[in-house]
RNA sequence: GCCCAUGUAGCUCAGUGGUAGAGCACUCCCUUGGUAAGGGAGAGGCCGGCAGUUCAAUCCUGCCCAUGGGCACCA
């Protein structure tokens, strides 16, 4: 006898061990045919899991999301299938579910082509048409070492033997004549995969992730329950890719990039405006936490860099230059030149915490297949500082720094922020007693703050623990931003002291620290997070004042210029066209305001107010304008 | 850096082995028009760069550069 729970707390008894496709049966026959797999005290397994002991079981549709991860996976092993059916001598590596859908990786000589894709596509159908009973056998390492070998899937052998740990069960899923070896589960077959899936693009990956390894092709897809879900799935990467920042950049006259400085950046008038603001407003954040602004040199001597470490670990990363017999390095890091100014006088206990910032400007060789418009640059401004204090000092200075950043944060109106923690790696400096406390401290200041965050141990940089925060652009990949490292090397390396209490010479903790990390990627994830429709504060041009015909055009100008001594960012445009091609114009650049004036506007020295998206916020006085942009701009996001 | 794709007017893109085209933008003219495109005319290209094949290359081939998507990298 077993009892089985269901869902709603019913339960059913069963004289035999009895299968999830069983139970469904029992229940229903709309049921068994809708089975796309169990939840067996929370665990998924295929409906052929024969379940032996008492149990609470939840029988997964496709209504069900847990259902997701399944088809994704299945989607991936047809591909698989198809591939091999259609390119004889192709090997199968791995093919997991992910985020959105799904990619398998082959190992084949001949390069697929975008065309291969169709076909793919199409005989993925074919095989979901045929229905093939999707089953599972469990073999031993050597049975399925030997099968895998059989038919020359060299890279199965090698996850056979160095991926999956021994004592593991091993499992293999057959469907048609087509098998892999896969920890499960899977639909009862392929038939049950629904016919909402896409092949998106082809790309490169190394086996294993590794550089030095072959590089694989990677097919990848995308997977839903339903045909609606494919086409919102679809319908979301369009208007995401209508908000790039690349584009957008252009369209709103922002910034560009060209080919003779790969990874650098031309700010346009309008993109530079922008980029003012926000340094504007980090520097009287600056100011408000208790940093002191400097400024540093960009190009200094090797023998410098090769002091902080910096030549002999991250060479291959800096630009460098000589002259008259010297050997120069860009700066990649603000860091040792913060430390410069620390050392050039003597410091008490009393002069710390010492918080040092600059907007450096920093230039980093990137790997070329590493640039990405504004989020990954060879050349880029940090808001980068850092903090000289005692060990005892730590946890109060991430503590503020967290406060700070949040403020920050809330401005720009991220909520969405992922917060990590990394702490010592296996290779490093400072004793284990440093870290702990180091590590401690860390921790504390982040559940001080309430934040959640997720814990990378080992992750951690040789010199030091760091907790980062990483911000979502519009596709959904992350970009890190913020960040504060502590850091027990450079400190002495480049022999920075303080005198203590007790008039003993000591090392002061270093903590590296950015909120927005690179001025470049805040601003592309900001362009992407407004979709360039900047709040007031930001946006790089205000209100546009237009006139209607040329009658009003003096009006116009005066109004222009009070506002602009008023201190607001604001165009005039009297050109000789219609009001409705002006309005349309400025609409597109995204304005956070317009006013239109006409005679009659002029004859009551009053001004007609269009907000974004088209509202009309009605006729109203300069004083009432003005103390509309006020409000506007306060509200910050 | 590695794999695949792409590179034609300021922008978005067509196109062909016989040295190029559209729309928008730009310039000029007409139009002075009340909330998302008024009309006309004109100008604008080393078809990413360098080699090669060919009577002839924007088109075919090779190399290089850049961009895009991934992978690797991001002391």
């Amino acid at each position: 006898m077993l009892s089985i729970t269901l869902p709603d707390g019913s339960k059913r008894q069963f004289d035999d061990p009895v299968t999830v496709a069983e139970v469904a049966a029992s229940i229903g026959a709309g049921l068994a045919k809708a089975a796309l797999a169990g939840r067996i005290d929370g665990q998924l397994v295929d409906t052929s899991y024969r379940i032996e002991r008492d149990a609470s079981l939840a029988i997964v549709t496709a209504k069900d999301e847990d259902a997701l991860e399944l088809v994704r996976h299945d989607a991936a092993h047809i591909m698989a299938q198809a591939v091999q059916e259609l390119y004889p001598g192709t090997q199968v590596t791995i093919g997991p579910a992910i985020e959105d859908g799904f990619y398998y990786d082959f190992a084949r000589s001949e390069p697929f082509t975008p065309e291969d894709l169709e076909r793919i596509e199409a005989r993925m159908g074919e095989i979901v048409q045929r229905d093939l009973p999707i089953t599972r056998e469990v073999l031993s390492r050597e049975q399925a070492r030997e099968t895998f070998s059989a038919i020359g899937e060299t890279y199965k052998v090698e996850i056979i033997e160095d991926i999956i740990k021994p004592g593991e069960e091993l499992s293999i899923y057959r469907q048609g004549d087509w098998f892999d070896v896969c920890r499960g589960p899977h639909l009862p077959s392929t038939g049950k995969l629904p016919k909402a899936f896409k092949l998106m693009k082809l790309a490169g990956a190394y086996w294993r992730g590794d550089h030095r390894n072959a590089m694989l092709q990677r097919i990848y897809g995308t997977a839903w329950l339903r045909k609606e879900d494919l086409d919102a799935h679809l319908h979301r990467l369009e208007e995401a890719e209508k908000r790039d920042h690349r584009r957008l950049g252009r369209s709103l006259q922002l910034f560009h990039m060209q080919d003779e400085a790969p990874g650098m950046v031309f700010w346009h008038p309008r993109g530079w405006t922008l980029w003012q603001q926000v340094e504007q407003y980090m520097r009287h954040k600056f100011v408000e936490y208790g940093y002191q602004e400097v400024r540093t040199p960009t190009v200094m001597d090797r023998t410098l860099w090769e002091k902080s470490g910096h030549w002999e670990n991250y060479r291959d990363n800096m630009f460098t230059t000589a002259s008259e017999n010297r050997d120069y390095a860009v700066k990649p890091m603000n860091c040792p030149g913060h430390v410069q100014i620390f050392n050039s006088g003597l410091h008490s206990y009393r002069d710390l915490p010492l918080r040092l910032a600059e907007f450096g400007s920093c230039h980093r060789n990137e790997p070329s297949g590493a640039l990405h418009g504004l989020m990954r640059v060879r050349a880029f401004t940090q808001d980068d500082a850092h903090i000289f204090c005692r060990e005892d000092q730590v946890e109060a200075e991430v503590a503020d720094f967290i406060v700070m950043l949040q403020a920050v944060y809330a401005d720009f109106g991220f909520e969405d922020v992922l917060v990590k923690l990394s702490t010592r790696p296996a290779k490093r400096v400072g004793s284990d007693e440093t870290w702990d406390r180091a590590e401690q401290a860390l921790d504390a200041a982040l559940r001080a703050n309430g934040l959640a965050f997720d814990l990378q141990p080992g992750e951690g940089a040789f010199y030091g623990p760091k907790i980062e925060f990483t911000l979502k652009d519009s596709l959904g990949r992350l970009w890190q931003c913020g960040t504060i490292q502590l850091d027990f090397n450079l400190p002495e390396r480049l022999d920075a002291e303080f005198v203590d209490e007790d008039n003993t010479r000591k090392r002061p903790v270093m903590l590296h620290r950015a909120i927005v990390g690179s001025m470049e990627r805040f601003l592309g994830i900001l362009i992407e997070h407004y979709a360039g429709a900047f709040p007031t504060w930001l946006a790089p041009v205000q209100l546009a004042v237009l006139n209607i015909s040329e009658g009003q055009a003096e009006y116009a100008s005066v109004l222009a210029s009070q506002l602009k001594a008023k201190g607001f960012r604001i165009e005039l445009d009297l050109r000789n066209e219609k009001i409705g091609y002006k309005i349309r114009e400025h609409s597109l650049q995204k304005l956070p305001f317009m006013v239109v004036v006409g005679d009659k506007e002029v004859a009551s020295h009053t001004l007609a107010v269009r907000g974004r998206g088209g509202v009309d916020l009605g006729s109203m006085s300069l004083d009432g304008l003005v103390s509309l942009l006020e409000a506007s701009v306060s509200g910050r996001t």
